[in-house]
DNA sequence: CTCGTGACTCCCG
DNA sequence: TCGGGAGCCACGA
């Protein structure tokens, strides 16, 4: 069910703290293959629901919300709002305020 | 083994 | 600032 890269994957996603974001990419990076950014997204299109994972505190580089699904998109909106999360008025989220990652 | 599939990024114009 | 194109690659079928 799950290879190394993709544990390593939930892994990092599992120690985001609360109102904090990390990028696909970094989390790629951090699990050993800076290049498989698209591959934590898929990860997450699968495994989102499993693992009590805080999947929301995932966006892209662009500090925006990659979820394509309106309803999922909405929930990670509101879930990162609720942790004081902000975001501006074309729903971008301040990187540089928010951004977390693993030590 | 090969192939399709992206919740990504980078690079240009 | 924005969009298209190309590269990337783990994972499942």
């Amino acid at each position: 069910m799950a290879g190394p890269f993709h544990m390593r994957v939930i892994d990092i996603i599992r120690q985001i703290p609360e109102g904090r974001v990390i990028t696909y990419g970094l989390v790629a990076l951090h699990a050993g293959n800076g290049r498989a950014a698209r591959q934590v997204g898929r990860i997450l299109a699968t495994c989102s629901g499993k693992e009590n994972l805080p999947w929301h505190r995932v966006v892209n580089r662009a500090g925006r919300i990659s979820v394509p699904e309106a309803e999922s998109y909405l929930a990670q909106r509101n879930l990162l709002h609720r942790e004081g999360v902000a975001f501006d008025p074309d729903d971008k989220i301040d990187l540089a305020a928010h951004l977390w990652q693993p030590e």
